[in-house]
DNA sequence: CTGCATCGAGACAGCGCTACCTTAGTGCCT
DNA sequence: AGGCACTAAGGTAGCGCTGTCTCGATGCAG
């Protein structure tokens, strides 16, 4: 009925071929395929008539038959904890804008927080053969470890730093967040300072414990201000662990929450309830999400550089895909305490 | 140095393959390849020895040969105009709690609501040959029209719904939402009521489309009420569109917003401003995002079933891929009005 | 003018898997 | 008992591309 090209009988795509570009540029298939991948030892000249040739025939390669003739991919996997709370989204895009131009696939897998569907994400997509990992922090199981250490494909880690271990990393101190965090509570005269914590995942406990250092310096830390639950971050947990640390500890008079939306819940929480900030209580967001600045009283917040870190990943990913090593495998990406009106 | 496995002068991966698995369970290769696939042909006792012998030697295909021989692959491609606003992470969730599980790859593409962007993740796509399309909406260039049809591959439009075509859609009427939203608005005795849409997405425009019938219909329309911008949408522009608004026409006593991020931003600003919500003016948003339900006061707003279209998105294309028709190819998912403080 | 290094292009084979066809084996009907 | 349909398993070939080796052409020194 339809007239589709390839009937039965054949097994092909349809689409035109490396051979036939060939033929038409009046070279070599292997000649061609050369000057398509801009391998050196091509005359121009072939490489402008091949370049011709695929262009009229509107060739495009076929990813399946390169990766397997190669024996991989062009592909780049990247790995992320969450996709919903916008933190990563701009990594992802940042990583997307650098790699997509150069010819590489990425791959995004989102593995909830859970070290075992990391684990599961990393052994399903070993299979595709990717050219690079890009994965989010250190903490992982001992059997993703060896994976990724058995299967020689460069690796990034984005969001920490670990200097000791040699690894490719681009992020930024999470326990320097966490003193910076108190730092700036502290010089605002605040005693009784809290920190409220979500999702428990290496970051968050990293920069609770910057938090907690700098109060112990500071001699004002108190073990029964650290709200810490496994549960998700958002908004509603924002505002009820907010009510809950201030009935139980009328005296806190500055929060510093391990995420932004915790914090602009409490926010909500607080003007619902008529408790005035920063007056009665200071409070410091973390990562400065985009409705941070706009929040009433406009949320103070530490801003991290999400997308710069995605872009520069990518970056060194390149560089390590081709072969080189990166000059500093260690970039510190920094962080930028924003004070706004709610401290 | 390194004591890695595959030295030069191999071109193989390293991995176990087809054929060493049919070894060990002492079968042909294609016995053990439609064993793996479940393909019914094979005998139970033959398919255990395989699916024994697999797992013994932690067997897992090669997807680039599959796709090779089988001029087909296992990926479903997902291209969706956002991903920053939240709005179809729960779409792009349920996709894949569906597609992954049955051994499907999902290929996200961000098109950044650019038709051109589009054609152009499309035209890249194609080249992997992937089994499904998952679309968002009908708004799309004429090239891309044009390469789905020729493709011949399944394809299934998500958010909108048109019986016209005879396409497989799941959504919902965008057109009726924006008419339940007047409804409700009118039921309040609001007189003034104005619309503001950022974006200007196909979408945007059919709620405000639905919204202006309706005043159409009770003799209510102003078209100075109705406030469209191609910038795209976030809560500071909610914010500082509400205030012109208001300042142009201090008589508008409420406002359907396209998106909750913009009426997020409207609900800020007039706080900020003392603007007493809904008393002055009721404000009513579109999707219901999480944090809706917490601003002060309370959103009210449009809860959009997006887990639920991607849900059923995936499982119409998982029908499609099966060879199947779907037996109702147009899925109306509804929506529901949340009416909560702010109206 | 010869010999040798260098470089550009092609021949060949094979990556790992599956479509297709064929063959062997089973039960059932006449 | 013989033939037939039907099912289960295997043999063969090839999907489209690239790594490796080979070969011919070129340039330059001796």
């Amino acid at each position: 009925m339809n007239t589709t090209k390839n009937d039965k009988n054949t097994r092909t795509t349809g689409r035109p071929t490396l051979n036939e570009v060939a033929r038409l540029a009046g070279v070599s298939p292997i000649t061609a395929s050369r000057a398509l991948r801009g391998v050196s030892t091509v005359a121009t000249e072939l490489v402008e008539k091949v370049q011709k040739a695929a262009l009229e025939l509107n060739y495009v390669v076929n990813p399946a038959a390169r990766a397997l003739a190669s024996a991989q991919s062009q592909s780049v996997v990247v790995l992320v904890p969450s996709l919903s709370n916008l933190l990563f989204i701009d990594t992802l895009e940042a990583i997307h804008r650098v790699l997509r131009p150069k010819g590489f696939e990425v791959l995004i897998g989102n593995f909830h927080y859970s070290r075992d569907e990391e684990e599961n994400l990393l052994r399903n997509y070993m299979a595709y053969q990717p050219r690079g990992l890009l994965l989010t922090g250190f903490d992982r199981t001992e059997s993703s470890r060896r994976m990724i250490e058995a299967s020689n494909i460069p690796c990034v880690y984005m969001m920490e730093l670990d200097s000791a271990a040699g690894l490719n990393c681009v992020g930024f101190s999470q326990l320097a967040a966490g003193e910076t965090a108190a730092e700036h509570l502290l010089s605002r005269g605040r005693k009784r300072l809290a920190y409220i914590g979500a999702q428990l995942d290496q970051r968050t406990l990293l920069r609770g414990e910057g938090f907690r250092k700098a109060l112990q310096k500071a001699g004002l830390y108190d073990p029964d201000l650290e709200v810490l639950t496994p549960r998700s971050s958002s908004v509603g947990l924002g505002g009820e662990l907010f009510l809950q640390l201030l009935a139980s500890h009328p005296d806190v008079d500055a929060i510093f929450f391990g995420n932004d939306d915790l914090a602009q819940g409490a926010l909500l929480e607080a003007m619902r309830c008529g408790i005035k900030i920063p007056e009665q209580v200071a409070i410091l967001g973390f990562n400065d999400l985009p409705m941070s600045e706009h929040m009433v009283p406009r949320l103070s917040s530490i801003n991290t550089p999400r997308e710069a870190i995605g872009r520069r990943a990518a970056e060194q990913m390149l560089t390590l895909m081709a072969g080189n090593t990166v000059a500093r495998p260690v970039q510190d990406m920094g962080f930028e305490l924003k004070v706004r009106e709610s401290t």
